[in-house]
DNA sequence: GTGATGCTTCGACCGCGGTCGAAGCATCAC
DNA sequence: GTGATGCTTCGACCGCGGTCGAAGCATCAC
């Protein structure tokens, strides 16, 4: 018996294997209507819509209405960085597949993390962006340097903090199981990579696929 | 519906009162019998002994049986780190408490986190290390340079790996929201800092507190 | 061998929470 | 206004899983 946070609570939210298909399929950053997570979760309308208060009460979700439309989306980096800590000891203590498939090896390179990149290329870039004193670790935090701020600026990426968020946040990455970088910054390099069209979604799956081109100019900009 | 990792099954396994009760004590280690355990979670010896079996099933614990002792510990350092991304979500949705209490700020401080240490100290350690170039990033991964081979070693703490677990691992820190170094470097470095005195392990809490003396030791071999 | 200790297994109980059909409510189009 | 769409609430059902006492099993001390 100890008092403490009610990480019970938290962890049975995730425990319920509808409510867990639904919180996966928010992974990919889109908000989603309740309809849609019924379908992702396999569950009935009404069933779906109970896990879905259930998840607010919870303050996993965020909820947007627009309109007769109500989107659902995660509530933050930090808990989707918990999924995909539960993930990551899924994988390793689950049974071993034969073969991981070409899907599984592509979200390993890159994929979504809620709104941010995640995968090898995200871990490297985060690396990267020390190295060259772009980002600072610094009084327990991630800090953008000066020569980062022109440096994203020249880029056309906005690093300004929006609504209490932070511009550099770590998230931890369940394949690599090292760092990348969440926060506004980011969400806003991820937006930049789709913009570009250096990657594109895959349909219904985290991963995110470079082209030939699009590699090069992620390399040059964020890993040279 | 989706294939994947069964994160509901681990989820769920976290998810129940009396075996969160159960993982949390663990945090802190120590391996302990399922007495002890059913203590901490208040309940009976047989609904321990249940749920201990449930948690070994999901692979979450390991089990070293001394005689007619069994101890139970956490699996993994990965297991740790999923508890404490739970624990980061658990604190920051949960009801605000009016005071902390000083133990909550000792444990943001310095606590342990399974076998090596945790909070604002050892993520201030991480970033010192890779300052000076003792730990480098690399290949996705965090590797002992050749300096920090021999800056341990002279200091007495033994870098080789042990039965598959690598050297050195990244960790997050659910007080900070930035990693720590685990690993059997990261438990070695632990053992140490109680090895010497520097600090004491605090009466049922993870916390770890530093005397005046330990903690200028610490930060003129770790900080600096 | 005998008795003690530590834990697991068995069996029975029970209630929490997931489930969906039907009804209700809100917003839309026209 | 009327009908359609999208979702939630209500109500009833049901079964999974948590619970513990009693019994059983394994290891210890002597």
């Amino acid at each position: 018996m100890r008092e403490g946070p009610d990480i019970a609570r938290i962890a049975s939210l995730v425990g319920d294997p509808a409510r867990a298909n639904m919180l996966n399929a928010l992974m990919g950053g889109t908000a989603l209507t309740a309809s849609e997570l019924a379908l992702e979760a396999g569950v009935s309308l009404p069933t779906a819509s109970s896990h879905l208060s259930k998840l607010m009460e919870g303050g996993l979700l965020t909820l947007a209405s627009q309109g007769r439309h109500r989107y659902y989306g995660l509530a933050s980096a930090q808990v989707a960085g918990m999924i995909e800590a539960i993930i990551g000891v899924a994988e390793a203590v689950g049974p071993k597949r034969v073969r991981p498939g070409p899907r599984d090896a592509a979200m390993r390179v890159a994929r979504v993390c809620y709104d941010h990149l995640a995968g090898e290329q995200a871990v490297a870039m985060l690396d990267r962006l020390f190295d060259r004193k772009l980002l600072l670790r610094e009084d327990n935090e991630i800090r953008l340097s000066p020569s980062g701020a022109s440096h994203f600026s020249a880029l056309g990426i906005d690093t300004h903090a929006k609504a209490r968020r932070p511009v550099c946040r770590a998230c931890l990455d369940w394949s690599v199981r090292r760092s990348h970088l969440a926060g506004t910054l980011g969400a806003a390099i991820l937006d930049k990579i789709i913009a570009e069209k250096w990657a594109r979604r895959e349909k219904d799956s985290r991963a995110v696929v470079f082209s030939p081109t699009g590699r090069q100019a992620f390399e040059r900009v964020f890993l040279s």
